[in-house]
DNA sequence: GCCAACGTTGGC
DNA sequence: GCCAACGTTGGC
């Protein structure tokens, strides 16, 4: 695993979950991914102190809405463990997981966001994967240089 | 292993 | 609500 620290985009549906909801609880276990090329930037690349956009997808507008940052290395998705969790029946143990998760905590909000439109829009960010039409991911990596745009502002 | 059908994501 | 762009499933 690499050393450097890495950058991440995390996308979530604010009537799921807001950048106002991580704010009220400092903290929050960023668990559910079940898409497989996320589950690889999880588990093998995220890693305790990594920086974090948080964006709201599915919304209007859909926007980078604050700072976050990762709180620890991935483990093993505790919902898969639920017992009324359609994924209980698998054969994800904590030894051998299939799915992963990690703890995000609060950074900060933005006052102003930066819209999908404004990103596309500016020539210094719209290279980045958010912007490319069809990414569906919920999980993304950001350039450093991505990064150090939003945590300077 | 191919591929059609279906499901999901998410911008618009 | 529409639909493009995926990912997944399952018959063959």
């Amino acid at each position: 695993m690499k050393q450097d620290k890495n950058y991440w985009l995390l996308k979530s549906e604010p009537n799921c979950y807001s950048i106002d909801d991580l704010k009220r609880d400092k903290k929050s276990v960023w668990s559910g991914v079940r898409n497989y090329q996320a589950r690889n930037f999880i588990r093998d690349n995220m890693k305790k102190g990594d920086g974090v956009l948080f964006y709201h997808s599915n919304s209007n507008p859909s926007e980078v809405v604050g700072i976050a940052k990762i709180l620890t290395n991935p483990f093993a998705d505790p919902t898969v463990f639920e017992k009324r969790n359609e994924q209980y029946d698998q054969k994800s143990t904590i030894e051998n997981p299939i799915w992963y998760a990690v703890d995000v905590g609060f950074v900060k909000k933005f006052k102003t966001p930066i819209t999908l439109q404004k990103i596309k829009s500016d020539n210094s960010l719209k290279n980045m994967t958010v912007a490319q039409k069809g990414s569906r991911l919920s999980v993304m990596p950001v350039l450093q240089k991505h990064f150090h745009f939003f945590e300077n502002l």
